[in-house]
DNA sequence: CAGATTTTCGTATTTATAATACAAAAGTTA
DNA sequence: TAACTTTTGTATTATAAATACGAAAATCTG
């Protein structure tokens, strides 16, 4: 409980960054547009809906729009809980970096 | 590549916290005594070796003690490589953070 | 020095997360 | 309605993490 995978602490992240913009495919390319590497679309689907089920996300669809062809969008906002555990992580993280000193290599 | 677990991640960062001091058990209760939640001593054997293969980390057996019994312990340090790795993946997430200004739940 | 005790490392298995391959839904346009 | 576009979705495989269990290697005690 309470313990989040790397794909996830990263969905959860751009999520937030996305705020009302965030569904699948616009995750994928934010990522690719920040980090040069890919997650494929079906990968973050399945995380998406897995933080669904856990709580950290809801999501509804999209209107139809005149602009674009093709299926509506599932837009995910992360909530309270989401919110959370998200900046725990984080938190936690940065009190072990606050400890190192000079580090040591071998 | 490049990419790292997110209990991979954990134990790259306990490593470096615990300078010359860090195996196995070590690791286990200084994780327990900062998080107040158990990783198991051997989920943590796992990743270790597995990191070590990976050029993240090098290892060596300990001396023995007059002080105590058992075994001897195995003293890891991290190498530049899984220096590297781990400080980007915190760079890359500092700048998700900071792209976050006020949050909306839902 | 044999047997008990301590401390740690290690492996084998199961479960959870992530990545890949592939398909289908749901919209627009001609 | 056929062709095209955009996105969601499921099923499978691979990788990472957790659990169950055991063995190695040291000291201590009679």
């Amino acid at each position: 409980m309470s313990n989040l995978g790397s794909l996830e602490e990263t969905v959860l992240l751009l999520v937030m960054v996305l705020e009302s913009e965030a569904y699948g495919v616009s995750i994928a390319s934010e990522h690719f547009k920040r980090h040069d590497r890919e997650i494929s679309i079906p990968a973050i689907h399945t995380v998406l809906k897995r933080l669904e089920k856990k709580g950290y996300f809801t999501s509804k669809y999209g209107g139809v729009s005149k602009e674009r062809g093709g299926r509506r969008k599932r837009y995910y906002t992360i909530t309270q809980a989401g919110y959370k555990v998200l900046s725990q992580v984080q938190e936690d993280r940065q009190n072990l970096w606050s400890l190192i000193t000079r580090p040591s290599f071998s």
